[in-house]
DNA sequence: CTGTTAGCGCCTTCAA
DNA sequence: TTGAAGGCGCTAACAG
């Protein structure tokens, strides 16, 4: 061990053994750094003998490659950043889980901000994962602060955003258009004879895309002539337990309804569970309708009637979008991942 | 801008700006970039003058800090590295949760990996983000390769192994005791009444917890002079679907069950949700028991009875651990966060 | 309170 | 097929 202490600079601290780097392994193999270095990269032409001796020393002294120095030297991160508001709304863990499993054969890996929907908080992740030079950045919605939009947009890695493709995007959009869900909900149940529309829903102000979708809904029941009869809202994030406690709400404030909205199937599930609790049979005294299809609605002994959103896929065609164009494009991509009516037996 | 390219090395390709540093940033101050560096990290003393200045031109500049450089050369890195199993199974989001609550304040950011249940992925996760020299590393699960319980005691960061506390972990280990959490369901049940007990359960080779519970269940059972009178195994992940026709084949089978145990929460809710479709009341026509506690079966008409484990706790403390000792300890920490019994409705 | 110097560990470029 | 040199952007250590 060299250990001539020379001048200022970084000295290593007596006790704490320096981390096997890719010179160890060189000076063990009889080889340059670049050597090994291009061998754990699968990079250039290498014979077979020095691979194997290069290999072997590898495992002889432990060697842990330094993506940090790795990344610093050659400018390409295998960092994704990744930002979502909120962990307890199941639809983002399945955003996720689509993420990961495109991620999952790339050698990607995911830096993960949660923003519990606050655009300050959002900003504060925004640059502090650009720190980390990711080569892409996945962002769950559109409401940005002015600066987000501008650091992400100066930025030149690939922003994709997520849920949403009711407006137009920095880079990539993936999702479906939630007026047009909403709208086509209206639709449907027009079709189906229902007239007295309620409406179950939760805060607004965090989720805008539940707001776009009632737009929609309004906008149907006015093309045919209708308007929502009532409607109750709750103060905070979806939840079963909310959905039920508004429904009864609603139910007892205005027993004449024919159908209830909700505002996503958390909510709708809550409905549900409120008509078993009271001894109601969903759809033969009131109709009950939620939104993403979630697995909980088609587990329940009658299977909800929704729209089915597709997470796992909005994640997953993100990443494979920026996987096959890792550079911008001039214009903005946008993919619209639909959705489909799920006829269910509560409406 | 001064281009002289100086011999070999790196060289700007002419189109793309190179981005900016904090050389730039110091350049327009006016002063060195180790004094824009201090002012950014708020270390050491600097005059109220020069910081304005300084911050001035940090603004005007547009500078993003790069944390990968800031990284190799001070060898800290705000990373940690989050493994978890899946991703579908709510229990882990909610891990999750619980993690990132406690980093939020903290500057660190996670780096996530999902292994599905399967150790040779989680060995390429470990390597993989031990090459980010992240200064902890978070696993749910004690199930290691050998390779992955060598490579995790050899890198000289902190290690939490969350979920379990029925082994010696190699570093921290926060989480609840599996075994003794089922064999109090036992106790308790055969305490309520209950002699013919049946058990729902799932895949095993993944979820060893399960097994775990399913071993301290038949201990107590045992200790009573007692026996599983039936079990049925549903081969693949827990879910509500799963659990409901599980719960149908066993009670089919087995119609003098008085109690039936499931492997979770999610299990459980499909038993309930079997017993609503086929007119079953549930606990005066069968008694029906979870693990986990989930919101989903808190908020059914008649909440589930349960155990409550405290995913979001376990993810918290996991960290807060960590941030209050960074450096390793001699021996290894057991956290134990506990369990409680929750009485509900259906047994 | 501010600056100088060296180097973190790796990879790009050029040369052999 | 391999190597030498230099630098990626930042920060530790020491000096003023």
């Amino acid at each position: 061990m060299n250990d001539e202490a020379t001048g200022p600079g970084r000295r290593r601290t007596t006790e704490q053994r320096a981390a096997v780097t890719l010179a160890d392994v060189a000076r063990v193999a009889g080889v340059s750094e670049i050597t090994v270095s291009r061998i754990l990269r699968n990079t250039g032409p290498i014979s077979e003998r020095t691979r194997a001796r290069v290999m072997a020393a590898v495992e002889q002294v432990g060697y842990v490659p330094n993506r940090i120095a790795g990344t610093l030297a050659s400018a390409t991160s295998n960092l994704m950043g990744v930002i979502i508001p909120s962990l307890s709304n199941i639809v983002f863990p399945e955003v996720l889980q689509g993420i990961h499993a495109a991620l999952a054969t790339s050698g990607f890996q995911p830096v993960v901000g949660v923003t519990d929907y606050n655009l300050d908080v959002e900003e504060r992740l925004v640059r502090a994962l650009l720190a980390w030079k990711p080569s892409a950045m996945i962002i769950a919605g559109f409401d940005h602060t002015e600066t987000t939009r501008r650091i992400l947009q100066q930025s030149r890695t690939r922003i994709a955003e997520l849920m949403d493709i009711d407006a137009v995007p920095i880079d990539i959009a993936v999702g479906l258009s939630h007026r047009s869900a909403g709208y086509d909900t209206g639709r449907y149940l027009i079709g189906r004879g229902y007239r007295r529309f309620g409406y179950v829903g939760h805060d607004w102000n965090a989720d805008r895309r539940a707001r776009r979708r009632w737009d929609g809904l309004c906008a149907a029941l006015g093309d045919a002539g209708l308007a929502l009869v009532d409607q109750a809202l709750f103060d905070g994030p979806s939840s079963t337990q909310a959905g039920r406690a508004m429904c009864d709400t609603l139910l007892r404030r205005t027993p004449s309804l024919d159908v209830v909205v909700f505002s996503n199937d958390d909510m709708a599930v809550g409905g549900v569970f409120h008509c078993y609790g009271r001894g109601l049979v969903p759809k033969r005294d009131v109709a009950l309708f939620g939104f993403n299809g979630l697995d909980i609605g088609q587990a329940l002994p009658v299977p909800l009637s929704t729209v089915r959103s597709k997470r796992y896929q909005i994640g997953k065609i993100a990443v494979e979008t920026i996987l096959q164009h890792p550079e911008r494009q001039s214009g903005p991509i946008i993919i619209d991942t639909g959705y489909e009516i799920l006829e269910g037996g509560t409406a």
